[in-house]
DNA sequence: TATCTCTAGTTGTCCAGGACATTATCGAGG
DNA sequence: CCTCGATAATGTCCTGGACAACTAGAGATA
């Protein structure tokens, strides 16, 4: 497996790589017969893996320099002091993830059909999808999932999301909200889940799906005259780069609109004026009803 | 804007920004107080340009070479001869372009939703959808759309495609498919399509989303005992990974299970045993049938 | 003890210029 | 007209150095 290759596997950028390999002697790739590097693939399993803890907070340095029992032991841990499942719909969530093991797609289809119907859209997004996109992503971190198993349950939870925002009756109400993600940010479902929170309140969305320059992100909320411009960032989402994208596109748009930053990332930007935080779904709900209640927004609407 | 904000907008690698400006002279980024590269608007836009036509088939020492004027010819003759609308729904389509320049989402929803129950799911996607794409993305292409535009477009599409392969009857019928994109390929549309039409025929499609990477993708069609493995590769795919790519993963499947390669990129792929091409729509479900009707499927069912 | 400040270490990204495998182009000969 | 080899074009990889931005821990201060 060459540089580009890992590089696209990992998400470790190509001079990271090589600095690593020089600063820490880890990586150690083979070389070719032209001197290129070639990666072992247990190497680039390692380096996933790395990656993962460092975008947790661990720092490579420590990683590199640790053994093998030592590695095992930080993946671990660095798993199970998150969970903190709320309880309720820990049924749903177990078999959900039981049933992705089994690869039974149709069953797993059909349970959290029926867990919609059951619970209605907004307490099955917020009581079950949200703490099973948890409880997935820890599968995955601890290794307990493959990548297809986690692409499998993102599809269906995605497939379902948009089906029941479709279903929604067409909403023409206030306000009018622009969703989408900045560049380099392709998680979608945190804005899905958001989507259909507003929708079914009544909120009229209009989502540009992924990775829009901050540019269009400015242009289109002009053009649709949104009041407001969401944006989600996940977890993965470079730390350093939050603060710096959140206030320029504030600084882009009218004072008018307001600028809604959620999902895992939104904690670790800085609350500014004009900028709301909407670290969990129920934050976002509040945060419609506030608007709302707003006087001065009668002159924006 | 530094070097990585061009790599990330345009496509183009760092190494590559660098080596054209040392040989063509142009990039010609100006320095910021440390040395780094600082890259205007305008040259941005313009290596934007360069980057579809290097991938329509142009090379980019002419383009360097060339003045403004022969630029802006190379431009518009670019967009031009690949128009080849079928006919037939162009009101369609030209109303959905200009629905989308007047940003009235209401009413774009509304006139696809209307010539999807007018045509049926299979003529819409074939008929419709695809020469849509072709328009939308060469109004791109010509500057006439703007990103958030196309974004815009593409979302309503994807949301279109999605609820009606959720109201599809549950299928569990043969063959299995095993939908997917390699890594470095994100468009998800043209997997879309097919699901559609593959479901509509009653073929089981597991559809994992956009980049698997290839070891994934064995895995899953293993566990989901695939008996096709479908990969979608845009226009926009690196021309000169296709080979190696799809070679690589039909040498990790079983001979059991049939490759199927589709979308624009497709054509840049070479024929070979066990690896079937299908550079349209139509090929998609000739191929089903093609598969229905080879005897020693019989076998693997 | 708690909080602040400063310094030394850590880390990702950038740069230059060289090398080379691969791919496209073009001219000569069948 | 087509095929084949030489030549040029092109993208990607390499090394090794530099540095800004960030972190952590020691020490000072209240």
């Amino acid at each position: 497996m060459n540089i580009s290759a890992v590089e696209r596997d990992t998400g470790l950028g190509k001079d990271t790589l090589r600095v690593w390999e020089r600063r820490y002697g880890f990586p150690q790739p083979t070389r070719d017969e032209h001197g290129e590097r070639l990666y072992p693939a247990e190497q680039v399993e390692r380096l996933r893996m790395m990656k993962r803890l460092i975008d947790q907070g661990l720092r490579p340095g420590r990683l590199c320099a640790a053994s093998e029992e030592e590695f095992a032991t930080l993946c671990n841990a660095g798993a199970s002091p998150a969970r903190s499942d709320p309880g309720q719909h820990e049924a749903v969530i177990g078999q959900t993830i039981a049933l992705v093991k089994a690869n039974d797609l149709a069953a797993l289809r059909r349970l959290l059909k029926q867990a919609m119907m059951r619970l209605g859209l907004q307490r099955f997004i917020i009581d079950v999808v949200a703490p099973l996109n948890d409880a997935v992503g820890e599968a995955w971190m601890s290794g307990a999932f493959e990548v297809f198993e986690e692409h499998l349950y993102s599809e269906q939870i995605k497939s379902l999301l948009r089906q029941a925002i479709g279903n929604l009756p067409a909403a023409g109400g206030t306000p009018r909200i622009l969703l989408t993600t900045p560049p380099d940010e392709q998680h979608v479902l945190g804005l899905l889940m958001v989507e259909a929170l507003l929708a079914l309140e009544g909120a009229t969305c209009i989502s540009l799906g992924t990775q829009t320059p901050l540019v269009d992100i400015e242009m289109a909320a002009r053009a649709h005259q949104a009041n407001i411009v969401a944006i989600s960032l996940s977890a993965a989402f470079p730390a350093r780069q939050v603060g710096a994208l959140v206030s320029q596109l504030r600084q882009m748009l009218p004072t008018a609109i307001d600028l809604w930053v959620g999902g895992a990332g939104a904690q670790r930007a800085t609350a500014a004026t004009g900028i709301v935080l909407l670290p969990t779904l129920q934050a976002t709900l509040d945060a419609l009803e506030g608007w709302r209640n707003e006087p001065a927004r009668v002159r924006h609407s």
